[in-house]
DNA sequence: ATTGAAATGATATGTTATATCATTATATAC
DNA sequence: GTATATAATGATATAACATATCATTTCAAT
């Protein structure tokens, strides 16, 4: 899951939003899909799409090889680079994101509508929650740049674990 | 090199800090982790030593396996838990850092001294920026916290490219 | 000296990702 | 509609990153 039912009762102080409320179905999210690369001019192939699904459906972060098992159901001769190859074009759309922290990958919950570009992910299970938070992303641009880089992602990866997991400790999944 | 000469001219507007002063010798930055590590009580045995003093000496991150060659110039019999070991210990003590966005390893520029929490990585070289900006970290953990996660690192890992790297493009290395 | 814990040695294997070249599908120009 | 260039996929191999496991050694405390 994505974090689909935050406590809002935090200590907001800060112009956060979670879009929690934008849990659509898998086959609205499709669509989405397939407006946003007409709309570029690229093509969400059939594996691509079934990639896409698989992501969508999972409702979690999941690897790559597990990705690649998935579609071995439907594409039998699917091998490793089926399944990079995919995962990388929807990256590059921003239909999905690479997770560092947990070497896996996760469908975006909110291609056509509100950015985000905080992502919380449980280092444990792979949840992630997408949040918008313009003001501390617009603070964490400038301080790049003022240490002399460029931002090259928009989106800021955050590690921490989901309450279902702190609560069962540290030990083994 | 872990951005020795930033332009300090930017835009502050949060109270970050550079600790690009702190531009201490390998010999006093592995005095202080030796004693890092008796105040701590664990050990800083030959090979954990040597595996932070390349990470030192190198000025930039290092993958495992470059460590894992360099390490076999006096330790011939290493093997990859050799350097692992190592790596996850001194990760531990926070003598060095992870570096997620680019699988590499990064010796800590500050042991002793100022508080860091975020890391802006290079992901072209792997060159590294260790900031302090306390008022945008208490921020993110409390988004964290809102959003129902519990935070487990005290360091952010900002993804960009150094000045260098933007300049020569974004051809191969 | 004994002993328990920590560290290292050694082997094997698991996991993640890419390079390369051949083939097929798609879109555009003609 | 056929030619042709580009994009996508198929297929094989291998590179790159990391850990599990068990044996042995070192170290510190008794």
């Amino acid at each position: 899951m994505t974090s689909r039912t935050p406590p809002d009762s935090g200590t907001p102080q800060e112009q956060a939003h979670h879009h929690a409320a934008h849990n659509h179905s898998v086959g609205y999210q499709l669509l989405e899909a397939i407006r946003h690369c007409e709309q570029r001019g690229t093509r969400l192939t059939p594996i691509r799409q079934h990639v896409l699904t698989l992501l969508l459906e999972a409702g979690r972060s999941l690897k790559a090889y597990e990705l690649l098992e998935a579609m071995k159901q439907l594409y039998p001769q699917a091998k490793p680079p089926t399944v990079y190859r995919a995962l990388d074009f929807l990256v590059e759309e921003g239909l999905i994101h690479r997770l560092d922290a947990v070497n896996a990958w996760t469908a975006c919950q909110d291609v056509s509508g509100h950015h985000h570009d905080l992502l919380i992910v449980c280092t444990r299970c792979g949840k992630v929650a997408e949040l918008s938070a313009p003001l501390i992303s617009h603070q964490l641009h400038d301080m790049i740049q003022a240490a002399g880089f460029i931002q090259t992602t928009s989106e800021t990866e955050l590690r921490a674990m989901c309450q279902d997991c702190s609560q069962k400790g540290t030990a083994a999944p």
